[in-house]
DNA sequence: CCTCTTCCCATTGACGCCCATGTGGTCCCA
DNA sequence: TGGGACCACATGGGCGTCAATGGGAAGAGG
């Protein structure tokens, strides 16, 4: 059960109430439990107009790229201005609920409702209609166009 | 808990206020006290208008960047002017507020609001319209690929 | 004597923690 | 097979706590 469950799939929209929070669909907190992951962390995806969110881990395989490459050089520079000016942790609450902070809003174009989004090993947060439209574009074999 | 969140992550802007303050993000706060660090060393970003703080094992750390160069070369010239001659020493109020200096406002271009940006093992002052556009540029730079 | 800094306290708004409600779906049983 | 009890999950909101901010007053230094 475990090996196949493990993982982020599928899609869920779900709304966002008055404080600003949205619940997190409970087929990715059952994941979340299985990877035991209690820390989330949230990136400005580097290309769609999204919020990556994963454990740890995907900080990780960031730093280590970053590492790298020589520390002090203006890439890994750049590169951390994004891995780590640009990164959040966050934890859910008791509900399994998220803040959607102004970070998540601006991005992604997110005011009232967000579109949770399995990527395997992370998920992620859409604005509903770009999503949508992001894959349409995918299904007709078109390349997006980036944020 | 603490081995995760040790680490500066994430940016968040605060305001000056009529005395020439402004808080550090608590979250930032709380990294400081798990590395014990009381002394803040601030110098200016090789790269970018933002102000670098850490604590004293950051000037270590630059030491060692300038002496792993030619000592006679313009390049490690250029980086002991900064981090020696531009390199400053500052202390938190209690409320865990710092004094925006002219040595701040003036490098970074910082007037009314500071953006607090997370760097890992320091975190950096910005001005907040130039951190937008630097991370804007960064993200439409070579995207970063996980391990 | 005046200015700049440091220490202290007040305010307020945001967030975390908690419990309540509603709704859709499922399972059981008549 | 239709009805009803039950349950999981999404959602709503109260309340206490803490961070960010503002400003007064005492102290240091020119």
């Amino acid at each position: 059960m475990s090996g196949v469950m493990s993982r982020f799939l599928s899609n869920a929209t779900n709304r966002i109430d008055s404080k600003g929070r949205v619940s997190v669909p409970a087929s990715f907190r059952s994941v979340l439990v299985e990877r035991g992951i209690q820390e989330l962390y949230c990136l400005q995806d580097f290309i769609f107009p999204a919020i990556s969110i994963g454990g740890p881990d995907l900080l990780d395989r960031y730093e280590r790229q970053i590492a790298s490459v020589d520390p002090f050089s203006p890439e890994a520079n750049r590169m951390s201005l994004l891995v780590h000016g640009g990164g959040v942790f966050m934890r859910l609450d008791a509900e399994g609920r998220l803040m959607v902070t102004d970070f998540i809003r601006d991005f992604a174009g997110i005011s009232t409702e967000v579109t949770f989004v399995g990527r395997s090993d992370h998920f992620q947060l859409w604005q509903p209609q770009a999503f949508h439209e992001a894959q349409a574009a995918a299904r007709a074999g078109r390349v997006p166009r980036p944020a």
